[in-house]
DNA sequence: ACAAATACCTGTAAGC
DNA sequence: TGCTTACAGGTATTTG
């Protein structure tokens, strides 16, 4: 569910509600929540410790302890991070809780395809490229790195390991805003259109991120206090289907490319 | 080395 | 009103 501009407008509110406070008390109960240690480890090596900052790789959060360990939190198709009080009564599916002297951070997720691991730091079992928010994408860099394989355009552009932080949803509006089909191989993109490509990652995920992320009709992405982001308002293509493209009017169509749903233009995408 | 398919889960909406 | 099927924001692993 959640892509870059989810996942960053939800590190912004921990960095308001619990940068600088001490982890008092870890709960697990999900039996799939953490999976890569036990999580009798994970809870001796939170517990006590004070979160010194929160950061984000791709669509990992990073809990930077004072103990130099991190508490990396994935929320993968369906997880959310909540900010409650201990009274407030428990959502289903809440599968950890990190609790803090003002108020507790849950993690619920129905699908349980999310994860919370704590690593040293520095040892993070992950590669990440690219941030388009931090690092600014060049055209001559997206070329460079994705021009040379044959996949369609938006499984690179998914590939956290070249570009991170793009999904299905950010993936399609990028694609639309450039004016490039989803399916177009990569060895076959112009120059010109990575420059576009690289152009629109940025405004895209920019503006995104100004409006706190994109809620669809199921609200399954909320932010921390639960409330839904606006970006959705602003979608071009993604979930339009026969509804009118915003630039010439077209209906919009639906695909699949990579065993995703694809929304795209057929007359704004070359 | 690369590309495509599959697996991991539960909830919801659509279709009959 | 059920019941069945398709589909959902991601990524690691397997298969070809």
């Amino acid at each position: 569910m959640p892509e870059l501009p989810e996942v960053e407008t939800v590190r912004r509110d921990l960095v308001r509600v619990v940068a600088g406070h001490r982890i008092e008390a870890v709960e697990v109960t999900g039996r799939r929540t953490v999976r890569r240690q036990s999580p009798q480890d994970l809870k001796e090596r939170v517990g006590g410790m004070s979160v010194d900052s929160v950061r984000r790789a791709s669509k990992y959060l990073l809990l930077d302890l004072s103990s130099g360990d991190v508490l990396v939190v994935h929320l993968r198709m369906s997880g959310q991070l909540r900010w409650h009080q201990p009274d407030d009564e428990r959502a289903a599916h809440t599968h950890a809780v990190v609790g803090f002297g003002h108020g507790e951070v849950r993690f619920v997720d129905p699908r349980t395809f999310g994860e919370l691991f704590v690593v040293g730091a520095g040892e993070l079992p992950f590669r990440v490229g690219a941030d388009p928010l931090d690092d600014g994408l060049t055209g001559a860099g997206l070329a460079a790195a994705l021009g040379h394989r044959r996949r369609p355009l938006k499984v690179a552009l998914m590939d956290q390991q070249i570009v991170a932080g793009i999904g299905n949803i950010y993936a399609d509006e990028i694609c639309h805003r450039a004016g490039v089909r989803t399916d177009r191989r990569t060895d076959t993109v112009t120059a010109r259109q990575w420059g576009r490509l690289a152009e629109a990652a940025g405004s895209v995920l920019t503006a995104a991120v100004a409006a706190r992320g994109s809620s669809l009709r199921d609200a399954q992405y909320v932010d921390l206090f639960g409330r839904p982001g606006a970006y959705q308002q602003e979608h071009r293509v993604y979930a339009r289907e026969g509804l009118p493209c915003p630039a010439c009017g077209r209906p919009i169509r639906r695909g699949v490319v990579g065993q995703r749903s694809t929304f795209f233009c057929p007359r704004c995408q070359k």
